[in-house]
DNA sequence: CTCCTTATTGAAAACGGTTTTCATTTAACC
DNA sequence: GGTTAAATGAAAACCGTTTTCAATAAGGAG
């Protein structure tokens, strides 16, 4: 399970595990879609009715830190977060249910240092990110 | 000049051209670099110094209508707009500076349709953006 | 040029998401 | 079980953005 992962992780740079975080690792460690802390905080009361919702921007927070979340920008506002992929990839996420996987664009790099070179820029970050929908959101539509 | 244009843009849509659009669109037509509302604000504010922030916001806000500005995201926030490009590019950042200056990506269609199948997803749009340091800001560190 | 109409303006208030403050709780260690 | 400091949630503060509104001025008509 991510999640106790995550919490092993925590416990490892020196952080208690609480109730309250044991809710918001649950919830963002098992969502297949970016969510916003407002969503976390929702969806995570379910489990845990008691939670503030500073606690879920100080954990988000701490995840973050810890690389084990990361943010992810859309048309619709930029604060939301999404468990992080092992390694360098990008998204592809489906603009109907936003549902968020991971790809490899390996063979990027070297483009991208050209680019660099026709504008004299030394080119050290990119961020690249597909949207479309998904085979789900498809069958719906038609 | 730049905002010559837009400004007879502004008008052929049938908005008036007050002193404080003037301002804002002046400011923000010669700037090699995406600027929030406020930096608008105060720049804007030396040529025209009754301007409001109100006003600012809501000459953006047009200017996006139009498509004569893009909202540009970067790591420090996502709220910063810059003179739009004609056609389809994408940018290449100085993070240092923030020179902000577009490019062309015309080969990359084909492998997003490609990971698109991939993972069973129409690919509709994309977004990619370059990070890197400009030539100026290059000599200066070393 | 002068008059009218109404789009536009800036000040102030409202708003909403995020952060800070602080007294209380509780996880971790002995 | 007792101790201690990290963590918590409620409430207040904060800050960028939006709304409200009375005053102003752009631009068309005469
Ligand atoms: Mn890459
Ligand atoms: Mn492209
Ligand atoms: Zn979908
Ligand atoms: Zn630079």
């Amino acid at each position: 399970m991510k999640s106790d992962t995550w919490l092993k992780e925590l416990r490892k740079q020196g952080y208690r595990l609480t109730e309250a975080r044991r809710a918001v690792v649950e919830t963002v460690a098992q969502s297949p879609r970016a969510l916003s802390p407002t969503d976390v905080y929702n969806l995570s009361k379910e489990h845990y009715p008691a939670l503030g919702l500073v606690t879920v921007y100080r954990t988000l927070e701490k995840l973050e830190e810890l690389h084990l979340v990361q943010r992810v920008h859309q048309e619709e506002g930029c604060n939301a977060y999404l468990s992080e992929a092992e390694g360098h990839q990008h998204l592809l996420i489906c603009t109907e249910c936003k549902k968020a996987v991971y790809f490899e664009g390996d063979d990027l790099g070297d483009f991208f240092g050209e680019v660099g070179k026709a504008h004299n820029f030394v080119v050290n970050e990119h961020w690249l990110q597909l949207f479309g929908i998904c085979k789900d959101c498809k069958r719906i539509c038609d």
